[in-house]
DNA sequence: GCAGATGTGGCCGGAAAATGACCGCGATTA
DNA sequence: TAATCGCGGTCATTTTCCGGCCACATCTGC
């Protein structure tokens, strides 16, 4: 790609997803170097893009918020991609009306108009090809989403039903984790942040009353939520003898952040509630592992493998 | 405005307000030269932008997305889910370069340019309120599902390298289970019906060569694929140090049959689809465990628990 | 507080692209 | 039939781009 406004707005569009990159990353993906890739992203300032960036070890590149973009073209990948989103979130879910699910199940059906008629033999070939079975994942209403998110936009309170309870909150931002969706609210009620599943929600109401922006309560929402979450869990650090990607594998319906150590060794933080939880994602990998900390599960772990031989 | 790259950005822009202009007129415009013009015109287009051109009296450029594109197909729910299930997506897997969830993530971006105006600042609302957590799965290659998918319409012979070996197959179906994407093809070598794991399936070739439609080996891929998961399930017996209610509730998520050797032993015969899945509960049980049978099993427990010293 | 990771931007020289001028061609319209 | 307007080849000149290198600033984690 030798090719400068090709480059840019590939740049662009990657930036568009939202997520904060490394500019190592940035520029493997755009096959350039570092220097240029820096020039790249001077570039995008002096037309006025809004990148933000931060130095320092974790430090990245990131497009600030609601800006406007230049119109940028699905490609084949990504109209791929698209077809394949809508027909997971549409096997996810319990297919209620009103539910995004079934949204997504209807406009799966009908996602080709959209894209460039080079792609939709592509797509139509996909759709014909594809079964999806049902993931069972809590249900959650689009018109709720949609309302949040609206919301958000225009710092409006919003009232809502949880669990009984009638809420006033400000809302800041919907996380995704874990396959759930998240609301991270300031609770007025309460005087706290506060963190909602979405599932839960029923009856949102948007007051149209507006809010003052308070600074978040951790760098970003999904760190405030693994806080949260995390709060009755640990975190497991263990070396696997295998490769990453056979690790993300194994492990891939816990919270973890892998390494790669060498080409056969992966060093896996793990987020768990209870270590019992590792067991079987790691004896379907059929790998060495040791585990490093904490040493209460060092100490259980070894008491385990003992027992059961 | 020697920039090539903001010419040709804001050459889209004026593009995207959909009126036509002549050729002197963006010349004018954009201040360059016409012959230059038509070479930013001639670049856009080989980035994929359908510019509709006219010569003669009254000639002209313009946009062609909006007149040939109907946007109003999907509505408000639809949008949304479109949208989420794209951050779903482009949230699970490893992000490498050329994955569908990388190539989600970049869709997710660009979704608004697609939908109808009424509805894009609800979807950018959605978007800068959102963030998405990664989900470590398989990554699994757009351009392979793509590529199955044409296979599989045209109804085409593929081969493939899957565990080292090459594969020459009839596909039939890519199916969706547990986060995992898994292609359903007759093996022309075996002879027989086979259920792939998409992920690791390398160099992927469409052969071209047609091959006849057989009846799938069950009621949909997903049964076949289901039964496949499922054939495995074997009896494993096994002592544990504890008593036969502690058992039970230990096992409470299995089909097990218990008998009380003594006061503090129990016999368990359980049933499961792989013996990983029991280690969970006789971790937590916290009790000395014995496996007897079948030798498989007992030889894959051995090994396991030599591997996780 | 220090070490290391990471973004910043100046400088250099060779390589590559962009530019504008000119030209003949073809399609379209009046 | 003639005028208009997009198309694209060629060419010499100018400009930009690129990647490597470096010294520096900033931030995190230990």
């Amino acid at each position: 790609m030798a090719d400068v406004t090709q480059r840019v707005l590939a740049l662009l569009a990657t930036l568009q997803t939202g997520r904060a990159f490394s500019g190592d990353e940035l520029a493997g993906r755009l096959g350039t170097s570092p220097r240029t890739l820096r020039r790249d992203i001077e570039k995008l300032r002096g037309y006025g893009y809004p990148v933000q960036t931060q130095p320092g070890p974790g430090g990245y590149y990131r497009l600030s918020r609601g800006t406007v973009m230049p119109p940028l073209l699905l490609d084949d990948e990504e109209a791929v991609a698209a077809m394949l989103g809508l027909a997971t979130l549409a096997a996810s879910g319990s297919a209620g009306s009103g539910s995004v699910d079934d949204a997504a199940a209807r406009a799966y059906g009908k996602l080709d108009q959209f894209l460039p008629r080079r792609l939709r033999h592509r797509v139509s070939a996909l759709r014909s090809g594809l079964e999806a079975g049902r993931t069972p994942a809590p249900s959650t209403s689009a018109a709720t989403m949609s309302l949040l998110a609206e919301a958000i936009a225009h710092r409006h309170q919003i009232t809502f039903r949880y669990a009984g309870e009638l809420r006033r909150v400000e809302p800041y931002r919907q996380l995704h984790l874990r396959l759930r969706w998240y609301l991270l609210a300031f609770d007025t009620g309460r005087d706290d942040w506060r963190v909602f599943r979405i599932d839960r929600i029923t009856d949102p109401v948007d007051t149209g009353h507006p809010y003052a922006e308070r600074p978040l309560p951790a760098r970003t929402g999904l760190d405030y939520l693994r806080q949260g979450l995390g709060k009755d869990s640990q975190r497991v650090v263990l070396t696997v003898h295998a490769p990453l990607t056979a690790v993300a594998d194994a492990l891939r319906h816990h919270e973890a952040d892998l390494t790669a150590l060498s080409a056969d060794r992966t060093r896996a933080v793990v987020t768990v509630d209870a270590w019992q939880w590792l067991l079987p994602g790691l004896a379907f990998l059929d790998a060495d592992v040791v585990v490093h900390s904490p040493a209460s599960v060092r100490a259980a772990w070894l008491r385990f493998t003992a027992r059961i031989t």
